[in-house]
DNA sequence: TGCAAAATAGCACGGTCGTTCTTTTATTTG
DNA sequence: CAAATAAAAGAACGACCGTGCTATTTTGCA
């Protein structure tokens, strides 16, 4: 799976003349615009409780007038599936390129990934709710849902490849035993700090990676990266109420 | 928290005569049997895609029928919360207690849980659906929801509490950070297994735990407990496609 | 066996849902 | 500016939802 195939903005119909934002019809732009409030929606009550008369609503405009632009409910979330994944990999993959090959980028991704699920305490992380709502209704929604995590976790895996190649971890170390357990410690972040509100999720989860780095990481100590400066919490991290 | 509260079954109004189930009432036994049927319900579509109308086409019942028991759908959701709760603590916490404090009690929880879970990879899981679906909708659903995982939680927080005093665990470990990395590891296999259809989750989750005892055991080196014999794989378990 | 009480059924209400069809309005283009 | 086209609105549909009310049936007990 390349790098490449990773965007899937790339898929979309590139504008023919300029770039302009004029230049795209007005049907392109309201739809971007219903798109980003269904995304908002969609966060927070869920795929599945997303409605296209409450979407109307929010947009000030009328049920049927929502509806045209998608043709169905389920193009709708597909929709919403890609505009989150675009800024997913905007957010959090794109930005950890630019860290070198190895323990930075691997760090930087974990960095990166654990601030937008901390931001998204307050929203919802469709990745996960989808995950839930969809887990046993096949379908395009699921294929679609599925698809974009399995690009995300995959590049999880290919970061810590490289991290062995550059002899940052140990060289017998598992890449996908490793992108696992760093998936559990978000999981357990989102619902620690979003459903239960167990203060101090966070500083849990950078420990977790810290020890998880231990256990794999090459004989080399491994020094806090300069992405994640204020998190120089030891495993004895102070205990908080639970 | 004590272990008493654990058990919501003795909340439940004990018989006045004799333990014959024929002398509970004909309304308590349909009761039982409707609540058995959403339990069944509400794992494969969650506890809000729960409705009467499809409960009631299950029990052969018509809608009214079934609604009397409960009064409110409301009542019904958490009339089902409480039911996982008391089959998860049977299946799940009662086992091992079984199995002598610290390590053995520790693991014991850990394996049953993860037996627990992975024969839900078909059904689904409560406590993690419901989280998704009340994460940000206060009432007496989330608060039910929300109170039965708490008091699992401080239930593996206290096991470890009881391996450190027993010299299997170092002294200094922080046990809800423990604890925190185990629910990690639980999500990641429900999430990765149910909804990704991931294979070899549970081995993952399996060295996963391995690792974390490494991480937080005692010099004495942990040796695989009777309660887990087939489990032996270590962190370089075999690479499988992910 | 008869009678009170509990359990269940039947029916209707207001509401929301996704979707279709038709009509009106706004935009683009020649 | 006018014609062609795209975008949005409006109304209606069948279906399902939770819930309340009133009968009818079933159960438990004297």
């Amino acid at each position: 799976m390349s790098v490449t195939e990773l965007s899937l903005l790339a898929a979309r119909p590139a504008p023919i003349n300029a770039a302009l934002p004029k230049n795209q019809q007005k049907g392109q732009q309201t739809r971007a615009a219903i798109v980003d409030a269904a995304l908002g929606l969609a966060t927070q009550i869920g795929l599945e409780g997303l409605s296209i008369g409450a979407l109307a609503e929010v947009m000030r405009m009328s049920k049927s007038g929502v509806f045209a632009h998608f043709g169905s409910r389920e193009e709708l979330q597909i929709s919403v599936i890609r505009e989150y994944h675009a800024r997913f990999e905007e957010e959090v993959f794109l930005p950890a390129l630019q860290q070198a090959r190895g323990l930075p980028r691997l760090r930087a991704m974990f960095h990166n990934w654990m601030k937008r699920t901390s931001m998204e305490i307050d929203s919802g992380c469709l990745y996960i709710s989808g995950a839930v709502e969809f887990d046993d209704r096949p379908g395009l929604v699921r294929d679609a849902l599925a698809g974009s995590v399995r690009i995300w976790l995959a590049a999880m895996v290919r970061a810590v490849v490289q991290a062995k190649e550059a002899s940052h971890l140990q060289s017998d170390a598992d890449e996908h035993q490793m992108a696992f357990e760093i998936h559990g410690l978000v999981l357990a972040l989102h619902y620690e700090a979003r459903f239960l509100q167990t203060p101090g999720s966070m500083d849990r989860a950078n420990t977790g990676f810290i020890n998880i780095l231990a256990r794999y990481g090459s004989s080399t100590e491994a020094e806090p990266s300069p992405a994640t400066p204020s998190l120089k919490t030891t495993a004895k991290t102070r205990a908080k109420s639970f």
